[in-house]
RNA sequence: GAUUCUGUAGCUCAGCCGGUAGAGCAUUACACUUUUAAUGUAAGGGUCCUGGGUUCGAGUCCCAGCAGGAUCACCA
C-alpha cells in the first residue's frame, strides 16, 4: 500500500501511529463543545471583552508560524478564520512538556481539526487571537492541503485554480478558496429569499415527481431509465410545469417548487445535465401580472443580497430596480435588424435567417425560425434586465394565444446580461387548443424535431375539469445565481458539477 | 461533436537547439515565548498524464489515447 503514497502521506500515517502510542486517539468520539465561532469573536471581543475570556472553538488548522516555545497558527471554522497562540508554558502548566514539543509541534499538521479553549487578547500587531489554555485533536489529516497564502493587502499566493482539481475535490477547493464558499452561501441566501418572498405572497411550497412516464413541460432530450417492479420506462424529468397545473386544477391557488431538472444534451459554462428551476403558477394572474410579480421578486432578492439593486457582473452595473423595460419579439427584431417580421410566412423568414446568415434546416417549423433570428440577433443586446414579450405560437404549445394579436401567445422571457434567466405564461387552459398544440408537436417530431413535445393525455384530462385562468414562470435559479455572484461559469455555482469520471486514478488510489 | 490550449514534486509554476529534473510555498531537522506571505540554516521528496514511434539518447520531436479549459456547434 505503501508504494504510491507521497512521502508527506506515508509521514503522517506515521504520526497517527505515535499519537496513538501516546494514548491519544486521533478520531475521538466523544462531542467537543464550542460556544464562540471565528466571526463572533472578531465581531464583539473589542466591545464586550468580559464574556471572551472563557471561550471554546473548533475548526481546522490553516497555517503555523512556529516561534520556538510559542506558536501562531489560523484556525477556520465555517464562519472564517482567526488567530490562535499557543505557548508552552499555557498548554502544559506541569512538567511534563510531551503535549507541547511533541503532539502539538511534531504530531499536529496544517489541515487537522483540533478543538481549542482559551482567552481572547490582542495581539502587539493588532491582531484579535485565541491564548490557548487547553488543546484537543479532533480529526488527522491524512492528506497534505494545498497552501494558500494571502498578504495584508488580500492577494493571494499560489491560489489552487486548476478547474480539474477544484470540480473533483470541491470539499477542498471549500477550504482553501473562501471566496468560493462565499458564492455558495450567497446561493443559499438567493434561494432564501425567493422563498420568503413566494410564502408571504400565500404560494404554497410543493415537490413533484422526478420520475416521469411522459417527460413533459418544455422540449428537451430526457435522460431515460427502467422501473423493474413496473416493467416500464421512467424519464427523470425535463420540467415539472405540467405537474405544478395539475395542482392548480385540484384548487391550490398557487404553488412553486425549486426543482432540479435533468436534460441529456451537451456541457458548456451555463449548461449542466442537472440543473435547477424554480417554477410557480398563480391562479387568475396572467402574464402582465407576473411580469409586476418577478421584477419586484428580483429587485428584493438583490436588495437582500447587497443591499442595493446594482449588482456588478463583470465590467458592467447591472440595475435590478423595477420596473423592466419590455418589448415584443417582433419590435426587439425590427430593432436589432431592421426587419419586420410579423406577417411573414415560413418561406420568407427562411429567406430572412438567409440573408442575416443563420443556420436553418428543414425540420424548423416557423417558430424555431423565429427564434434562431432572435437568438442570433437580439439575445445578447439586452444587458440590463428586459421583458421579451408575446411570442409566436408555434414554439409556445403550452401557453394561452394572445388576447389581440392573432398568430402571438402571451408569454414573455426575462433577458439579463444577454442571456435568458426566466420564462413565463398565460398559461393555456382551454383544453381543446391544448390538445391541438400537442398535435402540432407531433408533426413537428414526424418531422425530424427529436424535441418536440410528448402528448400527455392524462395533463389533457385535467384541463378539461377546468384550469382556472393561470400565469406561470420558469427561472433559472443557477443562471441568477451565476449573474448575482459574477460567477462566468455554472460549474462555479454548482457544488459537485458533473464531470467525467476518473476511473483509472480512483482504482489505484483507493485500493490499500 | 469540431478547433485549439494545457497536463512536470502535496500546491503554484520554470525547464532554451533533444544530453541523467529546477524554484517558491508545503514537508523533515535545528534555532527562536506577540508572529502574520514570520525568519535563519540544512535536508528529503518526481510514473515529467498514458501508450507507441523517431533517435546513441525524449519532460522536450512525431502519432494515438485519457483528462481538463476556452471557442464554436448543439441546447426554445
Amino acid at each position: 500500500m505503501s508504494a504510491h503514497l507521497s512521502e508527506q502521506e506515508e509521514l503522517r500515517r506515521q504520526k497517527l501511529n505515535e499519537l496513538r502510542n501516546l494514548g491519544i486517539d486521533p478520531y475521538p468520539a466523544d462531542e467537543f463543545k464550542t460556544n464562540a465561532s471565528a466571526a463572533d469573536i472578531k465581531a464583539n471581543y473589542e466591545r464586550d471583552k468580559l464574556n471572551y475570556k472563557d471561550i471554546s472553538i473548533a475548526g481546522r488548522i490553516m497555517s503555523i508560524r512556529d516561534m520556538g516555545k510559542a506558536c501562531f497558527a489560523v484556525i477556520q471554522d465555517a464562519t472564517g478564520r482567526i488567530q490562535i497562540y499557543v505557548r508552552k508554558d499555557d498548554i502544559c502548566q506541569g512538567e511534563d512538556k510531551t503535549l507541547y514539543d511533541t503532539v502539538w509541534k511534531k504530531l499536529i499538521d496544517i489541515g487537522d481539526i483540533v478543538g481549542l479553549q482559551g482567552f481572547v487578547f490582542t495581539t502587539k500587531t493588532g491582531e484579535i487571537s485565541l491564548h490557548v489554555t487547553t488543546l484537543k485533536l479532533l480529526s488527522k489529516s491524512l492528506r497534505p492541503l494545498p497552501i494558500v497564502k494571502t498578504d495584508e493587502s488580500g492577494k493571494s499566493f499560489d491560489e489552487v485554480s486548476d478547474p480539474e482539481f477544484r470540480f473533483r475535490q470541491r470539499y477542498v477547493d471549500l477550504i482553501i478558496n473562501p471566496h468560493v464558499r462565499e458564492t455558495f452561501l450567497k446561493r443559499t441566501q438567493i434561494i432564501n429569499s425567493i422563498r420568503t418572498t413566494l410564502n408571504n405572497a400565500g404560494l404554497l411550497e410543493v415537490e413533484t415527481p422526478i420520475l416521469q412516464s411522459i417527460p413533459g413541460g418544455a422540449a428537451a432530450r430526457p435522460f431515460i431509465t427502467h422501473h423493474n417492479a413496473l416493467n416500464i420506462p421512467l424519464y427523470l424529468r425535463i420540467a415539472n410545469e405540467l405537474y405544478l397545473k395539475r395542482l392548480i386544477v385540484g384548487g391550490f391557488e398557487g404553488v412553486y417548487e425549486f426543482a432540479k431538472d435533468f436534460r441529456n444534451e451537451g456541457m458548456d459554462r451555463t449548461h449542466n445535465p442537472e440543473f435547477t428551476v424554480l417554477e410557480f403558477y398563480v391562479a387568475y394572474k396572467d402574464y402582465n401580472w407576473m411580469m409586476s410579480f418577478t421584477e419586484r421578486l428580483l429587485e428584493k432578492v438583490a436588495n437582500d443580497l447587497y443591499g442595493t439593486t446594482e449588482v456588478k457582473i463583470g465590467d458592467t452595473i447591472i440595475d435590478f430596480k423595477a420596473p423592466y423595460k419590455r418589448i415584443s419579439m417582433y419590435d426587439a427584431i425590427k430593432e436589432h435588424t431592421g426587419i419586420d417580421i410579423s406577417s411573414m410566412n415560413e418561406e420568407e423568414l427562411r429567406g430572412v435567417c438567409r440573408q442575416l446568415g443563420i443556420h436553418v434546416d428543414n425540420s424548423m417549423g416557423k417558430g424555431k425560425l423565429i427564434d434562431e433570428i432572435f437568438g442570433g440577433k437580439c439575445e445578447g443586446h439586452y444587458v440590463q434586465p428586459t421583458f421579451i414579450i408575446d411570442y409566436p405560437v408555434e414554439m409556445s404549445p403550452l401557453t394561452k394565444k394572445h388576447r389581440r394579436v392573432e398568430g402571438l401567445v402571451e408569454r414573455f422571457e426575462l433577458m439579463v446580461n444577454g442571456k435568458e434567466i426566466a420564462n413565463a405564461y398565460s398559461e393555456l387552459n382551454d383544453p381543446i387548443d391544448q390538445r391541438e398544440r400537442f398535435e402540432d408537436q407531433l408533426r413537428l417530431q414526424e418531422r425530424g424535431d427529436d424535441e418536440a413535445m410528448f402528448i400527455d393525455h392524462d395533463f389533457l384530462r385535467a384541463l378539461e375539469y377546468g384550469m382556472p385562468p393561470t400565469s406561470g414562470i420558469g427561472i433559472g435559479i443557477d443562471r441568477l445565481t451565476m449573474l448575482l455572484t459574477n460567477n462566468a461559469s455554472i460549474q462555479e455555482v454548482l457544488f459537485f458539477p458533473q464531470m467525467r469520471p476518473e476511473i483509472k486514478q480512483m482504482g489505484q488510489e483507493e485500493q490499500p
